[in-house]
RNA sequence: GCCACCUUAGCUCAGUUGGUUAGAGCGACGGUUUUGUAAACCGUAGGUCGUCGGUUCGAAUCCGACAGGUGGCUCCA
């Protein structure tokens, strides 16, 4: 760390010490969790009991904090015996901050692991058996903390108080629920106000906001939370992509299915989805008696495909394609825009081979998935999704590593740069997931291609082997967008609605400068010429003046915005309007009417997302 | 699901401490205008103030339930 990072660390450390110190004052009988430093801020957990903190209450406290920065308390560390500061817990009444002493007494320097090293005050390091704590005292407010801090509450730099936000004490669901306290703070105050200036434009490409305005989905009270709609516009946005995915993995020689939407709910019994989600699968019945639930995974009716007939060694691997959409029962708190809805359509695909043919199949995916990323322009990083010691999977932990360490050799072979994360495996297997990070810098997975040794085995799949002998096939699991919806949420937002001529659901808008007979012909003669290059065209004829005809096309994000009038109809050029990111160089164009509309067909066809109009 | 907050016209938002017929801009529609690269002018329509219930002489405003949404927590096959 840096100095500076040193002291931008400790003085958000000790905000979140004076927010304490303030809502203390504020209300004696607060009960304190833990206060650490995140990114851009800090947070402190407290609990009120019945009484709740609003954000209406964020004046009353900064107005606190601050009078207590003007005091200038020093910050002062001194050490306890453990058993002492378990007492001074219990003396004042601090239930969590007991917990955590206990839990240090009884874990060591080893901090327990879902807690924020820094929070708790261990000793320094060396020690080996944990006697003592630290603590970290100004005014009259002590704390349990490990430090470091800046010396002085007058010390500190430029915050603000953001949200309030409920969280469980420890991050356990069974736990009781506290209220987080989150606020910013930077060196200056002009790096906050720039953060500020910044939320507010990442609110502005909001997918949200720009899915209201340009049109692209909206939801529905009486449909119900979490079942986006899609209006023409955004279904050109689905198709469009969906196309570009599937195109990758028609070219590996995958082959398109289409299986139903329900299944009975044996299906999910036999594949073990049942006994992880019970009770997330919707079900209805049959006249016959059958259960039957919505898809919340594909799998399962693609295995059955597989099942229909013998397979030899020599077919495999067998490659399916579909893009289709599952049913899944996400709890409403968890919902929002596209990033997590419940109906959610996957460009999924899997794989039956053979284990020799596992780094193959991998190898095609990955790079796929490298390609069409770059293309897209964003930015992904890389996860290799493990499991815990839990016990909800599928399978045997011998199988689990092989397929983990071969995961990671992939990885390493491919040069990519990951992480892993423990406990984030599907149940049937690890995978290896590509996040994206949206404008508001929350980290999404995107594309994902897992191994299953486990659904072959509970399908009891089989193929026969070049001795004649049964044989069990390894799936692979692949979508190369993850969902639709949510690769949607993410790509409005890094193009803040600026999609390129391929994607873009108006590709080309003439505007009229009058309403004449003759305009207005030469404007749809066009419109049908593009039309049969398979263009995306508009003709906005409306009786307004071209400046506001303009305004509207720039506002709509159209790539190209053609004016016709009598300058077109005579020469049969145009200058054809392009949206600002798409120049490469300043200064008009002109151009002849085919010319134009072949450009902008080569250019959707391409997929590139600069114009090609100056070469 | 949990905690906090939000819901007024198609959209963005005003609406004083509860007090007459709830306002504006944009959009839509009608007319005038025939327009040359980011907003011409005039007019009209449009709201059971999310829904249901309660308190009150009186509710957009206060209380409750439900629905939907936002920010987090937890979860994410």
């Amino acid at each position: 760390m840096s100095e500076n990072n040193e002291h931008l660390h400790s003085a958000r450390h000790s905000l979140a010490h004076i927010m304490a110190t303030a809502v203390t004052r504020m209300w004696p009988e607060v009960k304190l969790g833990i206060g650490p430093v995140v990114e851009n801020g800090f947070y402190y957990d407290i609990d009120l009991g019945e009484q709740k903190i609003s954000e209406e209450d964020f004046p009353k406290i900064e107005k606190e904090m601050k009078r207590i920065i003007k005091e200038g308390q020093k910050f002062e560390r001194f050490t306890k015996p453990i058993d002492e500061a378990i007492g001074w817990a219990k003396d004042s009444e601090q239930p969590y901050k007991e917990e955590l002493l206990n839990d240090l007494k009884r874990a060591g320097t080893t901090v327990a692991k879902d807690l924020d090293a820094d929070e708790l005050g261990t000793i320094t390091e060396g020690d080996s058996a944990l006697d003592e704590v630290s603590f970290y005292q100004n005014g009259d407010f002590v704390d349990l903390c490990r430090g470091p801090h800046v010396d002085k509450t007058s010390k500190v730099i430029p915050f603000k108080l953001m949200r309030v936000a409920g969280a469980y004490w420890r991050g356990k669901e069974n736990n009781p629920q506290m209220q987080r306290l989150y606020g910013v703070a930077f060196e200056t105050q002009e790096e906050l106000d720039n953060y500020m200036v910044m939320l507010k434009e990442a609110k502005a490409r909001d997918h949200r906001k720009l899915g209201q305005e340009l049109d692209l989905f909206t939801f529905s009270s009486l449909i119900g939370s979490g079942l986006p709609l899609f209006t023409p516009r955004g279904t050109v946005l689905r198709e469009e992509v969906d196309k570009f995915a599937q195109s990758f993995r028609q070219n590996r020689g995958y082959e398109k299915v289409w299986i139903p939407h329900i299944a009975k709910i044996d299906t999910y019994k036999t594949s073990g989805h049942y006994e992880k989600f019970p009770e997330l699968l919707k079900f209805t019945s049959t006249e016959s008696g059958d259960e039957l639930a919505l898809k919340p995974v594909n799998c399962p009716h693609h295995t059955q495909i597989y099942a229909s007939r013998p397979r030899s060694y020599k077919d495999l691997p067998v490659k399916y394609l579909e893009t289709t959409t599952v049913y899944r029962d996400e709890k409403s708190g968890e919902l929002g825009g596209l990033t997590r809805v419940r109906a959610i359509t996957q460009d999924d695909s899997h794989v039956f081979c053979r284990e020799d043919q596992i780094e193959q199949i991998f190898s095609e995916l990955i790079e796929d998935a490298k390609t069409a990323y770059e293309i897209l322009g964003l930015k992904l990083s890389l996860r290799l999704s493990f499991r815990d010691d839990g016990d909800s999977y599928l399978g045997s932990k011998e199988t689990w590593e092989i397929a983990q360490k071969s995961i990671e050799n992939l990885a390493n072979k491919f040069e990519l740069e990951y992480e892993i994360g423990i406990g984030e495996a599907a149940i049937y297997g690890p995978k290896m997931d590509f996040m994206a990070t949206d404008a508001l810098g929350r980290k999404t997975q995107l594309a994902t291609v897992q191994l299953d040794y486990a659904q072959p085995e509970r399908f009891e799949l089989e193929y026969t082997n070049e001795k004649g002998e049964k044989a069990r096939p390894v799936m692979v699991h692949c979508a190369l967008l993850g969902s639709i919806e949510r690769f949607l949420s993410i790509y409005i937002e890094h193009t803040a609605g600026r999609f390129p001529v391929w994607v873009a659901p108006e590709q080309v808008r003439l505007i009229t400068v009058n309403q004449e007979d003759k305009t207005v012909n030469f404007a749809q003669e066009l419109e049908e010429k593009a039309k049969e290059l398979g263009l995306r065209i508009t003709v906005d004829n409306t009786n307004e003046s071209v400046g506001k005809k303009i305004r509207s096309a720039e506002m709509w994000k159209v790539p190209y915005t053609v004016v016709i009038g009598d300058k077109e109809i005579e020469t049969s050029q145009l200058s054809p309007r392009i949206r600002r990111d798409m120049v490469v160089q300043e200064g008009d164009v002109t151009v002849g009417v085919d010319e134009f509309l072949q450009t902008v067909a080569n250019e959707a066809k391409s997929r590139i997302n600069k114009t090609s109009l100056f070469a």
